[in-house]
DNA sequence: GCAATTTTGTTATAATATAACATAACACTC
DNA sequence: GAGTGTTATGTTATATTATAACAAAATTGC
């Protein structure tokens, strides 16, 4: 995922999301009096390990093997912090966590999901959070939340699915 | 739900829903050639006892209490039956099943779902599907599946939220 | 009726998530 | 900088959702 909200693409250096996300989680953390912890931190590189969706468990073995600690609590709770703070989203057809491309940005979270690499890429764009607000309007509904997740082939592995192992 | 698709609605009459979703389910099973067996039946019509989302688990404790079968691989198997055969939808953001609308049209599985009653309508126009495959397709991306969950108030609980405990 | 297929039963267990309470770290005041 | 309230983490146990693997039974088609 480069910062612009595109997709990932197979050539990106990922150390820059990484970077890019830890920066942005101190100063939404600094300015809303939220503590981003060493646990916390740990847990947000974890998620952001690669652009595919993460499960809790899996976040809990990593950090069993980097010394961390041991129960499930202790990453839930991280997870529902950094949730909280809009810092990484969650993919419910997944059971799944992915780092935020745009923190702050109160975006819709609507996902693009290949079947193939497995990469999550955030959308920006209104239209489609638009077309679900007309629509619910126009049945009276209230709109509160929207989860939107589309799995299908990304870019890359329509053209070469073995491009994609990407970070 | 009404079987034009539109919202529940805290006032029609739910024997009407299951009737049809069953004659809809015979139906479908006979023109493919699936077997809706009498557990599968049971099953169909325990999702269809409320426009709520029910858990596989809840459609286990109703199938003891009706004398029906015992162990969580009955439950799920009817669920992947129905699901295969499109008369059920899965609610990813609430692991539960939902019966399905409007079986047999190919509808992408829109879901607006009340937090107040827990209802979930289904939509069945074409827009929000049509600006997720236009977004996507800017991408790059090719849409396979798409999941549209969205929460917030229905219209009988924005206007009265006691009138909404509808079956 | 018999063989092949499909469905259901049964036991065990995997994967995801939370409750409840104890301890530790931090932050604020005096 | 000791005391105190608050927040965060550790720990144990358990709840919830889902599937694997194999056995038995029912159904279908001949």
């Amino acid at each position: 995922m480069t910062r612009s909200g595109s997709p990932p693409g197979a050539d990106h250096d990922h150390r820059l999301c990484v970077e890019a996300a830890i920066a942005d989680a101190q100063a939404i953390c600094a300015a809303r009096g939220g503590r981003l912890t060493a646990l916390r931190r740990r847990v947000l590189e974890l998620v952001w390990a690669s652009h595919r969706p993460v499960g809790a468990y899996a976040i809990l073995d990593a950090l069993d093997r980097r010394g961390g600690a041991g129960a499930p609590p202790t990453v839930y709770r991280a997870l529902e912090f950094l949730l909280a703070h809009g810092l990484i989203h969650r993919i419910e057809s997944l059971n799944a966590y992915v780092g935020c491309s745009r923190p702050g940005h109160r975006n819709a979270g609507q996902f693009l999901i290949c079947l193939d690499c497995g990469n999550a890429a955030e959308l920006d764009g209104g239209s489609v959070a638009a077309a679900v607000v007309a629509e619910a309007t126009r049945l009276g509904f209230a709109v509160e939340r929207q989860t939107v997740e589309v799995s299908g082939l990304c870019a890359d592995c329509t053209v070469d699915p073995e491009a994609a192992d990407v970070g």
